[in-house]
DNA sequence: CATGAATGAGAGTTCATTCAT
DNA sequence: GATGAATGAACTCTCATTCAT
């Protein structure tokens, strides 16, 4: 029972999931989401309570899913350097809508929350990009790949950058050269100086 | 008579931008309004049709007071790296919550909108931003203030850093010492090379 | 003052008809006839305090007018028989809606005011229309250009169908040929049988 | 559970039918119909989106219900001259206001419609009413009960004077004698002819 | 566990009607 | 007389939430 009772709330989130990333967060209702599942209006009360804790578990499960994939599609021996061009690659895909992501319905979240504590997601993630980048530009510049005086701080600043250009993506557009002058900008400043 | 219902009309836009400031954009309803402005369900009907519509019109008012401040508030003889400063300064109250503000809502209706022209307002003031500052550090350049090779390309990644310094704020919260340290990143990377 | 008013009073009368013909009776509203007129909210109430009063008095001021057209149109020495069939034709136009007609609105307003008195102004209208044909076939018979037993029987049963078609005009729609056949089959009533 | 459901929605029909009877088509809202068949304000909406809806329903319900009375009440083997008598009795009754009817609602609701096409439900039950009358006439006339050179035309008749004595008796009353009187008249011409 | 009918609060919107100017 | 801003009642409609089955 446990068992099949956990399988039906990981098909809820999952569908969820999918509403949430068409509609934004405050556009999805309770009754979104019992239409998208096929469901009972009762039957979802019976595992959650409101769009929010859905909305935060979906949130939780793709922080999972995240830390997973990092994982595993990183190769282990790569270049720094390759490596930081691959996750803004990535950064770039999901910021040009080309993967349909969360990014809007988790921003419209945290307005709404006003979480400013450190258990906050955002700021988890945020924090632990920036050491990711930080570790990969101090390995790079290890290897003479990289030249960059303060690390830390490169690494926060390529990440407000990223997420200056998130958030234009979604409020204003955003073409694909500008993301990529954005990125431009920021790996010569690790590179060409020498 | 079509004096005072201007005024009225602009009474009814200012005590609006406060209860977006309070509330942000889709948690506002007209009711809302209604109440905070103590006039009668119908009579605001009389002035505007729709939240969106009063909030279009909040944010043409802002804009006009943004650039007659900008214009008054900048001393013609300063510096541009004082002028820079002055800009960041005031940036950082304004992510820091000194002065309350309508990013959130705005941020907010911009989801909402999808409104990626050339008339989007958000897109209008970032863009005339990364021109005045360009223009800011090209004036300095030829001052002997700034070192800077492309005074574009730093103006708009200036722009995006403070984006995402904006968005942090309002979705995990920032310290003083955090805004501090993405500015000083930025002045260092015109002044320090030399 | 008086005068002016008067003047004012007709106008309102006259543009109030217009309205009613397009939109029937209940769709209209004080506003639908401020907007129409011109005038001030405030004003239309100086001079009617709601759409049935205006109502009844368009069909007052109509009842007056087409009077003074039968009068005036009918040739004073014509034939029973072309009298009657001008009648018929003029009858036909305005059921196809070939000239605009307030016969939806006064419906509407009729089934509203279950006013079964006689000065009922549908009863009045259709008595003294009843009375006129009769006499025409009364004259028609002298003359030998109708045969008709019972000309007051069927002045009032050409009158009923004449309402029929209306009403089927103004609920179903109704063809031209339609309206013929039925006109037909009175005409020939009246003048076929020897 | 999809019974009791279609239980349920007969029972709002029903009790909205007498609503329309009582107040007409447009004096409806729904309102009315949650008040009268005591349910709450959504209840309502899970069966029906609006009066228009409901009306129409109802519509489809008393068509069926009129069909299968016809079908059942008339004696199999009665003379054509008796089974029109007693239609037009029928008719008498209706008109007379003897058996509440949605005749008024009906009107109203095609008033408003503007549908003229096949599917209009009074056009549909005018032309079978035709066609009865008619097939009656036919036979009538065979068995030699009735004379009468054009029945499908005198059908046709038949029923307009009927729909404008059903107009008259909505909007200005009409005594039994004159409803008695149109039929006489009716009837003689099918009869006294020889 | 699961269902889905039912409830009722609350938002949006329109107008008749009044009233100070 | 005339204006039109203002009011508030009345309607429509949607959902979160509950509860009998």
């Amino acid at each position: 029972m446990s068992d099949k009772s956990a399988q039906k709330k990981k098909y809820i989130l999952e569908t969820a999931r999918t509403v949430f990333m068409e509609k934004g967060y405050k556009n999805v209702t309770m009754k979104d989401i019992v239409d998208a599942c096929d469901i009972s209006r009762g039957g979802l009360y019976l595992y959650f309570s409101s769009t929010r804790e859905i909305f935060l578990e979906v949130l939780k499960l793709e922080q999972q899913e995240t830390d997973d994939v990092f994982e595993k599609s990183i190769p282990k021996e790569a270049e720094p350097s390759d490596i930081l061009a691959l996750f803004l690659k990535e950064q770039k895909r999901e910021l040009l809508g080309k993967k349909p992501e969360l990014i809007k319905a988790s921003y419209e979240f945290f307005f709404e929350e006003q979480n400013f504590d450190k258990d906050n997601i955002l700021k988890k993630q945020f924090d632990s990009a920036v050491l990711v980048i930080q570790r990969l530009i101090e390995s790079g510049v290890e290897r003479g790949e990289f030249y960059c005086e303060e690390p830390r701080r490169t690494a926060s600043n390529i990440m407000y950058v990223l997420e200056g250009l998130k958030i234009a993506s979604q409020t204003r557009g955003i073409t694909e050269a500008a993301v990529d002058r954005e990125i431009m900008y920021v790996m010569q400043g690790l590179i060409a100086e020498e």
